[in-house]
DNA sequence: CTGGGGACGGGGCCC
DNA sequence: AGGGCCCCGTCCCCA
C-alpha cells in the first residue's frame, strides 16, 4: 500500500505522465495546477496547509456527483491534455486518422466495432483517478444563428453564458473536433465516470470516481449543466422517463393503430399524452438513432439526454430531454420490455449490452446502442443522446476512428505506476489477483491457476492476463476491440482457443456498454446519417427497423458485427441442426436445447470456459510450475523436486560418501543415514569422564582417555603432556581412537582381562600406536617420532612409554589377546607387514 | 528384525 | 522477497 500510495502521489501531479505527447506543456501545466492547488488548499482554510496526499484524500472522499461546475474547475486534480496533433499536412498520422482520433490522450484507447475502424467508445488504458480533467471538448462553434438549417445536432454542445444559451460546440465533424465526442453517454448514476461541465466558455469532462484500465468512460452532465439543459441529473432518471414512456406508447399501441408507423419506418409515435411528436424520441437517442433534424422520422427521443443535446434539434435552447416519445414498432417492444426489466440480464442483446448493463433500466444501452439512422452505428453511446433533440450531447464526443496517436502508442510503456491509486492495490503488473466470480464458481479449477492469474477475462483484470496490456487494437488482424470475452461469451470462449483475433473482439453481451457501440450506439453518429449502415444493434433490442424474430435478430446484430463469415450461430464452434426447418440451438455438451441463440451462448459460454480454464490450468502447472520445480539427473534422468535432493542423488553416481563415521571406517552418502549409523555406536557409556563429555562404554578406555586426552582436565592442572605438546587436531584424533576402540569387541575382552597398570599401559600403547601409524604419514611431528626418536608427544603422553614404536604396539598386539581393531586396516597391514 | 540405502519434504540460513 | 543450499526427519525398499 505504501509503495502504491508513495509512488503514486509522488507522480499523481505530473499529469505528462498521461499523455506521453506534449509532455512539456502538460508538465507546465501540472505545475501550474499544482500550484493552484497548494494554494486554494492553503488559502481555503487558513492556517491549516493541506498537503498533495490530503488532497488526494479529499479527493477520494468527495461526492463529486454534487458539486458545482465551479467546484470541478477548482478542485480538480489531475490534467489530462489531449495528444497534440501532428500538424504536418504529410504526417502520416493525419493521413489515415481524423483529428479527432489523433487527439485521444494516450491513456485512453478507443473502443471499435469488431472488424471496423469504427469508433464505438473510448476506455481507459490504465487506472485514472478520481478528480481528472479531460477537455476541453473541440469542435465547430456555431450561433444560434449561424447553425445550418440542415445541421446534424447529434454532436452538438451548448455554451451558455449568464443563463443564456451563447453557442454550440459542434463535434460531429471528425476532421474538427477532438476524442471527446466519441465518448458515450453513461445510463446511470453508477456507470457514469465522467461529468461533463462547462468551464468558462469550454466543456470538460472529469473522473467523478476512479476509472480502472479498460473501464469505457462514461459521461453524463453535472449537476449545473443537466439543471441548464433541463435534463435530469443522471441517466438512470433519464431512463425511467424513458421506460414509462416505452409503456406508455406501448400501451398506446395495444389501444389503437393509426399514428404507428410501419416497423421498418421509424416516423415518430408520440407516447406520451402531452408530448408532442417531435423528430426525435428518447427512444430514439437511446438506441442510438442518430436522427438529424432532418431524419428525426425514424428516430425515438433520445435515450439520455446528452449534455449538449437538452434542445431539441430546431431550437437549441429548448430543453429537449421529455419532448415527444415515438414508440418503438410493434414487434419490437417485447425486446424493448425485456431490456429495460431485466436486471441481470440473461438475455443476450449481443451488440449491445452487457448483462450487467442491461439490468439497469438506465437507457444506456439502447442509448448506446445504433440508431437506426446512423446503422453506420458509431457505438459511441452518448452521441445518440445527442442526436437532433439535443444539440450538444455527451455521447458524440467518444467517436474516433482509426487511431494514429494509438499506433504510435507502444504498449506496455511508460505507463505511470502513480495511476495507481492507493485504494485500489493492483499487483505489481497491474494484475488483480484471482477474484471474482470464477473462484466462486468453479473453485477447483481456480486453484490450479497461480494466484495472480485472473482467471475471468471478463474482467479487465482477465483481459489484461491474455492480452496483457496495450495491445493496441490495429495489431490484431483488423481487430480494434481486445476484449476478452468472458465465461457467458461462449463466441468469445470460441474463438479464444481457435483465433487470436478472435478472443479479442469484444462482445457485446459480455461487455455492455462499451461493447455496445458496435451495434450501433446511439451516439455513434460519427458518420452522417446518409452514410451510416445500418447496424441495428440496439435496433434489435428497441426494434426500430428490423422485423426479425428476436433470435435472428440477434444472429443479425452478430453477423453485423463479425461480418458475414462468422456471424450469429455460425460463429458457434459446431454446427447447429436445424429442426422443422428452424434452427435447433443445442448445446452440444449436454444437448440442451434453446429457444434463443442467446441463451445458448450463455450455455456455451460456460461450458467452454471450464474446459478452457482447466486446459489453461494443466498447460501452466505441466509447462511451467513443474519444469521450474524439477531438477532432472543428468545421468539417469531421474527428476527431483530439490536441487538439494538431486545432489544428494548425485553422489550415487559419483560414489561420493561425505559422511564418515568417526568410530568406523563407514561412510555414507546422507548425513542421515550417518546419524542412524552413529546409533549403533551409542549404546550405554556408563563410564563418563568427569571433565568433559566423553563416554565410555568401558573403564580402560576412560582410563586412557584420563591420560591426557582430555583437554578439560588437562588445562585444568596443566600437566597434560599431550596437550601441551600435540595439536588439537591430533588429541582429537587420539580420543576418536580411543573412542572406535571402546566400542570394539576388543576393548571387551581386553576389560575382561584381569586390568592393572599393565594391562593400561599396553592398551595405550596399542591405540596410540595406531593413532600414529594412521597420521605419521600426514604429520611430520609423528614422522618425527616414528623414526625412532623420542617423541615429545610419547615423552608427555605415554611416560613409561618411551618408545612407543611400531615394535613396541606389534609385540603388544601379539601377545595380547587383542585382536587388531577392525577399523585398523593400518595396523593390520602392520602387522601382517611385520610378519 | 536390523541396517543400509534412496528419496522426499520441511525448516532454517545465507546471499 | 526469493532462490539456493544444507540439515534434518521420515518413509520406503531391499538384503
Amino acid at each position: 500500500m505504501c509503495g502504491w500510495e508513495q509512488s503514486y502521489t509522488a507522480t499523481s501531479h505530473s499529469s505528462a505522465m498521461l499523455t506521453s505527447e506534449g509532455a512539456r506543456t502538460m508538465e507546465q501545466d501540472d505545475r501550474n495546477h499544482s500550484t493552484k492547488m497548494a494554494s486554494t488548499a492553503t488559502s481555503s482554510d487558513g492556517a491549516e496547509t493541506m498537503t498533495d496526499t490530503d488532497v488526494d484524500m479529499e479527493m477520494e472522499e468527495a461526492d463529486m456527483t454534487q458539486w458545482r461546475e465551479k467546484e470541478f474547475e477548482e478542485k480538480y486534480t489531475y490534467i489530462v491534455k489531449d495528444t497534440a496533433l501532428e500538424t504536418g499536412p504529410d504526417s502520416d498520422a493525419m493521413m489515415t486518422t481524423t483529428r479527432a482520433e489523433a487527439s485521444l490522450p494516450r491513456n485512453l484507447v478507443f473502443k471499435h466495432l469488431a472488424g471496423s475502424k469504427e469508433v464505438v467508445g473510448v476506455c481507459s488504458r490504465e487506472y485514472i483517478p478520481k478528480g481528472t480533467r479531460f477537455g476541453p471538448l473541440v469542435g465547430e462553434i456555431y450561433t444560434a444563428e449561424s447553425v445550418p438549417k440542415d445541421a446534424n445536432r447529434k454532436y452538438f454542445w451548448r455554451i451558455y453564458v449568464d443563463g443564456e444559451f451563447h453557442h454550440f460546440v459542434d463535434g460531429l465533424d471528425e476532421t474538427r473536433s477532438n476524442w471527446m465526442r466519441y465518448v458515450n453517454p453513461a445510463h446511470s448514476a453508477a456507470e457514469q465516470n465522467l461529468a461533463a461541465c462547462q468551464n468558462g466558455m469550454e466543456i470538460y469532462f472529469y473522473t467523478v470516481k476512479p476509472v480502472p484500465a479498460g473501464a469505457e468512460l462514461l459521461v453524463w452532465y453535472c449537476h449545473d449543466f443537466a439543471r441548464r439543459l433541463r435534463y435530469t441529473p443522471s441517466g438512470e432518471l433519464m431512463m425511467q422517463k424513458l421506460k414509462q414512456s416505452l409503456l406508455e406508447a406501448k400501451q398506446q399501441q395495444v389501444d389503437g393503430e393509426g399514428s404507428r408507423t410501419e416497423a421498418s419506418s421509424p416516423s415518430p409515435i408520440a407516447v406520451t399524452p402531452s408530448p408532442p411528436k417531435r423528430e426525435h424520441s428518447v427512444l430514439s437517442i437511446l438506441r442510438g438513432t442518430n436522427s438529424t433534424a432532418s431524419s428525426s422520422t425514424t428516430k425515438r427521443e433520445p435515450s439520455r439526454p446528452l449534455p449538449t443535446r437538452p434542445l431539441c434539434a430546431d431550437s437549441p435552447e429548448r430543453p429537449l430531454y421529455p419532448r415527444a416519445i415515438y414508440p418503438p414498432l410493434r414487434r419490437h417492444l417485447p425486446i424493448a420490455e425485456d431490456f429495460l426489466s431485466h436486471k441481470h440480464g440473461q438475455l443476450v442483446y449481443p451488440l449491445t449490452h452487457s448483462p450487467g448493463k442491461q439490468s439497469s433500466a438506465t437507457a444506456s444501452p439502447s442509448a448506446r446502442s445504433s440508431p437506426d439512422d446512423s446503422p453506420h452505428s458509431s457505438p459511441s453511446g452518448p452521441a445518440p443522446l445527442q442526436v437532433s433533440l439535443y444539440p450538444t450531447g455527451l455521447s458524440s464526443y467518444p467517436g474516433y476512428s482509426p487511431p494514429s496517436a494509438p499506433l504510435s502508442y507502444t504498449p506496455g510503456a511508460p505507463y505511470p505506476s502513480y495511476l495507481l491509486p492507493h485504494h485500489y492495490p493492483l499487483p505489481a503488473g497491474g494484475v488483480p489477483a484471482v477474484g471474482g466470480i470464477f473462484p466462486r464458481i468453479y473453485p477447483v479449477y481456480s486453484s490450479l491457476l497461480p494466484p495472480q492469474v485472473p482467471l475471468l477475462p471478463s474482467d479487465p483484470a482477465g483481459r489484461r492476463f491474455f492480452m496483457p496490456e496495450p495491445v493496441h487494437p490495429t495489431s490484431i488482424s483488423g481487430h480494434r476491440d481486445f476484449f476478452l470475452p468472458g465465461p457467458t461469451s461462449a463466441f468469445s470462449a470460441t474463438t479464444t482457443l481457435k483465433d487470436k483475433a478472435g478472443p479479442y473482439t469484444m462482445h457485446p453481451n459480455l461487455h455492455g456498454p462499451a461493447h455496445a457501440p458496435s451495434s450501433g450506439s446511439p451516439t455513434v453518429g460519427t458518420a452522417p446519417p446518409s452514410e451510416q449502415v445500418p447496424t441495428k444493434p440496439t435496433s434489435a433490442l428497441l426494434g426500430n427497423s428490423s422485423e426479425h424474430h428476436p433470435d435472428e435478430e440477434a444472429i443479425n446484430l452478430t453477423k453485423m458485427k463479425r461480418g458475414a463469415g462468422s456471424a450469429g450461430y455460425k460463429a458457434l464452434p459446431y454446427p447447429l441442426k436445424k429442426q422443422n426447418g428452424k434452427i435447433k440451438y443445442e448445446c452440444n455438451v449436454c444437448s440442451k436445447t434453446f429457444g434463443q441463440l442467446s441463451n445458448l451462448k450463455v450455455r456455451l459460454g460456460l461450458v467452454l470456459w471450464i474446459p478452457f480454464i482447466m486446459i489453461s490450468a494443466c498447460l501452466i502447472y505441466y509447462l511451467i510450475i513443474i519444469p521450474e520445480l524439477c531438477k532432472d539427473c543428468s545421468v539417469c534422468h531421474k527428476r527431483f523436486s530439490s536441487t538439494s535432493n538431486l545432489k544428494t542423488h548425485l553422489r550415487l553416481h559419483s560414489g561420493e560418501k561425505p559422511y564418515h563415521c568417526k568410530l568406523c571406517p563407514a561412510k555414507f552418502t546422507q548425513f542421515v543415514h550417518l546419524k542412524l549409523h552413529k546409533r549403533l555406536h551409542s549404546r550405554e557409556r556408563p563410564h563418563k569422564c568427569p571433565h568433559c563429555h566423553h563416554h565410555y562404554i568401558h573403564l580402560c578406555s576412560l582410563r586412557l582417555h584420563l591420560k591426557g586426552y582430555c583437554l578439560a582436565a588437562n588445562s585444568g592442572s596443566g600437566s597434560p603432556n599431550v596437550s601441551s605438546q600435540a595439536s588439537l587436531e591430533e588429541i582429537h584424533r587420539a580420543n576418536e581412537e580411543i573412542e572406535r576402540f571402546d566400542i570394539s569387541d576388543h576393548a571387551e575382552r581386553l576389560e575382561q582381562l584381569q586390568g592393572g597398570v599393565e594391562m593400561d599401559t599396553m592398551l595405550e600403547k596399542q591405540v596410540l600406536g595406531m593413532l600414529w601409524r594412521e597420521t605419521d604419514l600426514k604429520s611430520p611431528h609423528f614422522h618425527t617420532y616414528h623414526n625412532g626418536s623420542v617423541t615429545e608427544l610419547l615423552s608427555a603422553g605415554y611416560g613409561a612409554y618411551d618408545s612407543p614404536n611400531e615394535t613396541s604396539v606389534i609385540k603388544m598386539r601379539h601377545s595380547s589377546p587383542i585382536p587388531p581393531l577392525s577399523a585398523n586396516i593400518t595396523v593390520k597391514k602392520e602387522s601382517e607387514d611385520h610378519a
